[in-house]
DNA sequence: GGATGTGAATGCATTCACAGCA
DNA sequence: TGCTGTGAATGCATTCACATCC
């Protein structure tokens, strides 16, 4: 009955829990009603313990006999997520990955909406891509109380992105998805999530140079395996 | 003396690897020679015993009462993580995502070239991006063994995903960084990381939701925080 | 003094294994 | 029987604290 305290969730739970809600929507797409942690579990390469253990920390959300019902779990999930409401999402630089990040139509069924596209090149002011005119970092606080913003997309080159960070959390943005290639220094109370693509590359370039070298004698192993995902 | 058996290296420090190195480049651009533990991990939000410890992992590369010095350990992390020789990499994928991953300039610089471009779409075939002419993916196996790539980035369609991943396999491809919303299947002994932009705006979604709830009555902390990254 | 490298201690996360419900 | 939810047991990862070296 309690809801349990937050703060014993573990983060690889949380991180997984996005990965359950795709895979799920990907069932429910296949028309499937309900589904046990052992297949949801297979479809990711984990254990059906786990799924269980994870989607137990948030609430009670399975049918002994059944499983669980793929809808209803949909549901609770995106509600756990916070993405059962749409949020407005704003995007900071509009270079290559800025305007890549613009064209995927991926977000509205995700529950995030682009909102507003801001750059630092005057040059830019005012352009339009898409239905978005780029705005200067200077309307930043006038569009964030007046669209209700309070998530960002920093797509910057790395020299001015603590800088926009700094704009955007002073301008009231609650969260931050940072694409730049630096380490972002921000209040406690805003959340904090980094991609770096060169990152993601170097853990292949390791784990590829691992496999090469030692692996065992029996290197040649190749199982068909389950799935693995982003780390 | 006896290098450490990589079966006992965490991952979480492998991925932690790549950050240091990303820092270590940042100071090496500052002309800071020699760094110590204690400011390294302060730079990323991390404790002085854990960048020790996950450096002393792979090595001893530190000088007791000095530090570690900042080229030295460059050229190290660059080695461990294999990208102290050029990888070429080969894009699946010429669509918005894909264009502006193209465009990106950081790769070189990490080690990383990008060597070919692929498509599924006939339309394209023949057209250039900049310097790359897009090919069909049935010349994946002739180039791939032409040009010695071993490593592919994945920027295509969620539902096509699995199918050109199989493809990349049978080619010979040991790693692969997908960037589609789904959970690929691949071998064991295939390199595997996946970035779903939809995932990370989730977990910055759950982050802010939970913070704006509970977070306890001292709810308006803001000390001024060291940095979180991408997890 | 100022720093590393590392066993030992702690703290988290995962897995096991089973009671209980449909 | 089939499956969940969950304490208990295990196994990893992080932190502590100190011997050691410049």
């Amino acid at each position: 009955m309690e809801q349990p305290r937050p703060e014993l969730i573990p983060i690889p739970a949380v991180r997984r829990l996005s990965l359950y809600l795709r895979q799920l929507e990907a069932f429910k797409r296949k028309d499937r009603r309900t589904i046990s942690s052992k297949q949801l579990g297979e479809s990711l390469g984990l254990t059906d313990a786990q799924v269980r253990k994870d989607l137990a920390y948030f609430g009670q959300f399975g049918h002994p006999g059944i499983g669980y019902r793929v809808e209803e779990l949909i549901a609770q999930v995106r509600h756990i997520l916070g993405t059962d409401k749409t949020w407005n999402v704003l995007l900071v630089g509009a270079g290559n990955l800025g305007r890549a990040l613009l064209a995927y139509k991926g977000f509205e069924a995700k529950g995030f909406a682009l909102a507003a596209v801001f750059d630092n090149d005057p040059s830019k002011f005012g352009k339009k891509i898409g239905q978005y005119t780029i705005q200067p970092l200077s309307e930043l606080s006038d569009t964030i109380s007046k669209q209700l913003i309070r998530l960002a997309i920093l797509a910057v080159p790395a020299d001015v992105a603590q800088d926009v960070a700094d704009q955007l959390v002073e301008a009231g943005i609650r969260g931050l998805l940072n694409f730049a290639p630096v380490s972002l220094t921000v209040p406690a109370d805003v959340a904090l999530n980094a991609v770096d693509l060169a990152v993601q590359l170097e853990q292949i370039s390791f784990q590829v140079s691992l496999a090469s070298l030692g692996r065992s004698p029996a290197a040649s192993s190749s199982s068909p395996t389950p799935a693995d995902d982003g780390r």
